[in-house]
DNA sequence: GAGTGGTCTAGACCACGAG
DNA sequence: TCGTGGTCTAGACCACTCA
């Protein structure tokens, strides 16, 4: 005999991937939810539970659970050729960017390869569907090699990026770390998602061919949204992929 | 306030690193430490829902709530040189491996790019360190790449791998996918994780300078024991890394 | 202030593991 | 059989959102 729990969450599973309750709509509330399926509110809100780990819905604290938009998985595609390469494939994607100028801090200098509080400029970047944050990104490179732009607050879009990947010299080695884990509580808020959503979490530090290290970025992406993709081509005589 | 849940999980957390509960032991039962922290059992086992999906509490149902041993992070190394690269890395990694002959269903059949019902060998790794296991691997090959073994239980250990690679065509293009989810119940209970605590999810397809897959293999690495790394070098004449 | 989710309680009963 | 965790109840009280 299955958990009332996972019966309850089957059931509005069903509902949802059906269209009887609809996209971005409100659930009723707990309270009836849980008088409708005859149990007690913690088991209800454990019902729930499954349904937000799997992305599913969405809680909002005072206003409801919300059947949250299926958004399109987007791709992240490994490499390094561009600041965030799903940018490229999916112009649907809007992105807001804010810059600012940082010292390096301990684990930020150690993976540029540059001294303490040696000056960098950090583009944090959010990608958005409609109103949905898609992805997070903080790229950070030493200042000299960054856009030498205006305050701390841009509005122009993908502009800052091109840029970014214009000034920089061709690249010898990009390494990308990868590893899945649970947002921090920020990342969380920010991205909008439960805190038991799986993320994927890509370090890339990408060195030119002097062995500078000309970006370090830290990259976090959903999970119920965003794969990576890393091509390896061998034998082929500096064969571009894509 | 904090929550209470939050308060325990955080004094437990602290217990745990100070070593003043050992690693691998049993904690005490969920009754008594509700007794002893003045709150009621579900509170309690909330706070140790939060443990576990740090990666720092096993739950034995039967038998109590357990420190986990903190693993050696492995590092999965991308490009496809060999099977499960960080067996190279960690040689105190034991590994199982249980072989198959099965035919190519609808999802193996188009990663593979062959016909339904054309005959495969399924490689079944499991690599534990001590008794927590690892990571686990999934290999496909079609059946005429695929060592010519006994039968389906051989207890010789990496010997069949490396014949594997050995008997593979030089690759000439290695595709990786990577995703960040939870795990399905099977996963979670071959690998005894929470099914709450992330994997890393790899697919690898590697094809032969013909364009024929040769290859393909579902890989889940427990998110908080396992990174993936993938390094792409660029102007580079075919340099080998590592 | 009305309605929503967030947390917590004190206890019940069931299912699993080991002796 | 006994001790363990697994699930569930029927409420209580607090915190957030919005009119």
């Amino acid at each position: 005999m299955a958990p009332r729990r996972d019966v309850i969450a089957d059931d509005l599973r069903t509902q949802i991937s059906t269209g009887r309750i609809k996209t971005g709509e409100r659930l009723p509330s707990e309270a009836q939810l849980a008088s409708h399926y005859a149990v007690s509110t913690p088991t209800l809100r454990s019902a729930l539970a499954v349904l937000q780990g799997e992305g599913l819905v969405e809680k909002i604290h005072g206003k409801g659970n919300f059947v949250r938009h299926p958004l399109r998985r987007i791709t992240y595609v490994g490499g390094g050729r561009t600041p965030l390469s799903q940018t490229a494939t999916d112009p649907a994607l809007r992105m807001t960017i804010r810059t600012a100028h940082i010292p390096a801090r301990g684990h930020l200098a150690a993976l540029l390869r540059v001294s303490k509080s040696s000056p960098l400029t950090e583009f944090l970047c959010l990608s958005h569907e409609g109103n949905s944050p898609h992805s997070l990104a903080r790229i950070y490179v030493p200042r000299d090699l960054a856009p030498a732009d205006g305050p701390s607050e841009s509005p122009c879009r993908e502009a800052i990026l091109v840029r970014l990947t214009e000034l920089r010299p061709p690249l010898a080695e990009v390494r990308e770390q990868v590893s899945a884990r649970c947002p921090t509580p920020e990342e969380a808020a920010t991205l909008r998602i439960s805190s038991a959503l799986p993320v994927l979490a890509i370090t890339r530090v990408a060195a030119d061919t002097t062995g500078r290290v000309v970006e370090a970025a830290l990259l976090v992406l959903p999970g119920d949204r965003a794969d990576a993709l890393f091509t390896h081509h061998t034998m082929t005589e500096e064969g571009e992929p894509e």
